[in-house]
RNA sequence: GGCCCCAUCGUCUAGCGGUUAGGACACCAGCCUCUCACGUUGGGAACACGGGUUCAAUUCCCGUUGGGGUCGCCA
């Protein structure tokens, strides 16, 4: 079997959108799967909308992602360029091959004009739907006028495909018009350059979003008037907001970027929106190798989905907690710049290392993991005056200095540090919760942490016990 | 409104004619426990409705309802 080439094609006219990781993900995703090829190209034919700065933040978004690219911006590739902007000649050339052939022809009428014409049957008839009457179809006269290209449509006959995840589509061509391919500057519109695009770049397969699916059947005709070979298509079910609308700016984080600042991992990310209209059996969380690994098309649903942001979480909790998922090496790096924001740079790797498995089963996201590495990395905690004020009081103090003297009394381990005090305990018929909470305010500033002797043994004997010195000291004092 | 698509717990979904309709998230209760988590046990929670087809429909067909998409010289 020939090796598939898929793209991702999108327009630079705003941050990467969440959506758009999803389709960009299945294509690349069945591109590894299967060994072919993963094009990215960039349709920059909106002038108005796109940006060079939007450009830079999709590639950045893809790579942050994970999600590279055989051919396209910065990479290069045979069937370059890959911007369209870059490519107006090509689609000029396959334009005139279409109008030479009587498959297309020039139209000359403007915008203005076809505006009046849609006012007036709306007018006259709010029901009807506005086609394009075919005013300049059988013009011969070449009016020194702009003009854009229209395909000529043939009203009979219907288009049908086999949607790799929707089944069979059938549109009657009477359903179609004689739509715009090249504007009158000479950009393309969509329909148009991408299928020349798709074209002349050996694009077998055509996986979007559910979105597009009305303009398969107009451009399945362009790829019949070249006498081209018809992609297979895959459309994917949408994803939507908990209202079930479209998802937008408006509900919350959508931008990929926005997620890499809540402190999500690429990994998660991808986990979490391969979900959407993809299963394998029970399965939920997977590494970015296994998705390629047990990828397929036959595993897509239809439904739309909704974004649950709790799910997601979950997701990414799972991503943390699992050293197959995210290696401690892995894990350091990303969330350095996070303990960073919280003042904390230039902190101890090997430090950070040695505190990650006392907070892989809590923290969430890298933004929580930071908050709950916090304490590990400064002289003294930040304080929780609130739980200062219950637990570090004199009647706490009396067995917060013994803790601290039979902790120091010998061997700094974890397990040593948790025999000596269970021995102590048991000797003044004490409970590890008499002490544990004062014991923990000392030590972190706060009432939830891992286990007492896991910190006590991150942090070291020194650190721990100058902290628990300090909170003697403090508890003496108060009331 | 026309055209197109969709329809299993609140959400993501498994199911591909015969199941006590499964899992995950979220929620509730119990256990574990030095706190928080993790883990674990259990619980509530779904086949939109109506017709067919069939010995048998969540599953196949049709309709209804509901939802979504799209109707540009945007992509």
């Amino acid at each position: 079997m020939e090796k598939p080439r898929l793209r991702f094609a999108p327009s630079p006219t705003g941050y990467l959108h969440i959506g758009g990781v999803r389709t960009a993900l299945f294509n690349w995703l069945w591109a590894r799967h299967t060994g072919g090829a993963f094009v990215l190209r960039i349709e920059d034919t909106d002038q108005e909308r796109s940006t060079p700065e939007s450009k830079q933040v999709i590639l950045d978004s893809l790579r942050w992602l994970g999600i590279d690219w055989d051919e396209g911006p910065e990479v290069g590739g045979e069937h370059g360029p890959y911007e369209q902007m870059q490519r107006l000649s090509l689609y000029a050339e396959w334009a005139e091959r279409l109008i030479a052939e009587k498959k297309a022809y020039r139209c000359y009428c403007t915008k203005a004009e076809l505006d009046a014409q849609r006012e007036a049957l709306k007018k006259a008839d709010p029901k009807a739907q506005f086609k394009y009457p075919g005013t300049c179809r059988n013009r011969t006269d070449k009016p020194d006028l702009p003009s854009v290209v229209r395909f000529m449509t043939d009203t009979a006959g219907e288009v049908v495909y086999v949607d790799k995840v929707f089944g069979e589509v059938r549109t009657p061509n009477k359903e179609l018009q004689d739509f715009v391919l090249v504007r009158g500057d000479g950009v393309p519109l969509y329909n148009f350059g991408a299928v020349v695009d798709d074209i002349t770049m050996g694009i077998g397969i055509v996986a979007r979003g559910r979105d597009h699916m009305i303009n398969t059947p107009p451009q399945i005709l362009i790829y019949q008037a070249f006498g081209a070979k018809v992609p297979e298509f895959a459309h994917l079910p949408m994803m939507l907001n908990q209202a079930g609308a479209k998802l937008s700016k408006r509900d919350g984080a959508v931008g990929v970027f926005e997620y890499r600042d809540l402190g999500y991992t690429p990994g998660a990310v991808l986990n979490y929106l391969v979900r959407f209209g993809w299963s394998h059996g029970d399965q939920e969380v997977f590494s970015k190798q296994q998705l390629v690994d047990v990828f397929n098309w036959e595993a897509c649903g239809r439904g739309d989905g909704k974004f649950d942001p709790k799910k997601f979480a979950s997701i990414q909790h799972e991503h943390l907690k699992s050293k197959g998922l995210t290696p401690d090496d892995e894990y350091v790096t990303r969330v350095l710049p996070f303990l960073a924001a919280r003042g904390l740079a230039n902190v101890d790797r090997a430090m950070v290392e040695r505190a990650l498995y006392t907070i892989r089963e809590r923290a969430t996201t890298l933004v929580d993991a930071a908050e709950k590495l916090d304490y590990y990395f400064r002289d003294e905690p930040v304080m929780d005056e609130k739980a200062a004020a219950k637990f570090l009081v004199k009647e706490h103090a009396e067995n917060l200095r013994a803790f601290r003297d039979v902790s120091a009394d010998g061997e700094w381990t974890e397990a040593a540090l948790e025999a000596r005090a269970v021995a102590f305990l048991a000797a003044k018929s004490l409970e590890m919760k008499h002490i544990a909470q004062p014991a923990r305010v000392a030590l972190t500033g706060r009432t939830a942490s891992p286990s007492l002797y896991q910190v006590m043994f991150v942090l070291g004997r020194d650190a721990s016990l100058a902290r628990l010195d300090r909170a003697v000291a403090r508890a003496e004092k108060a009331g």
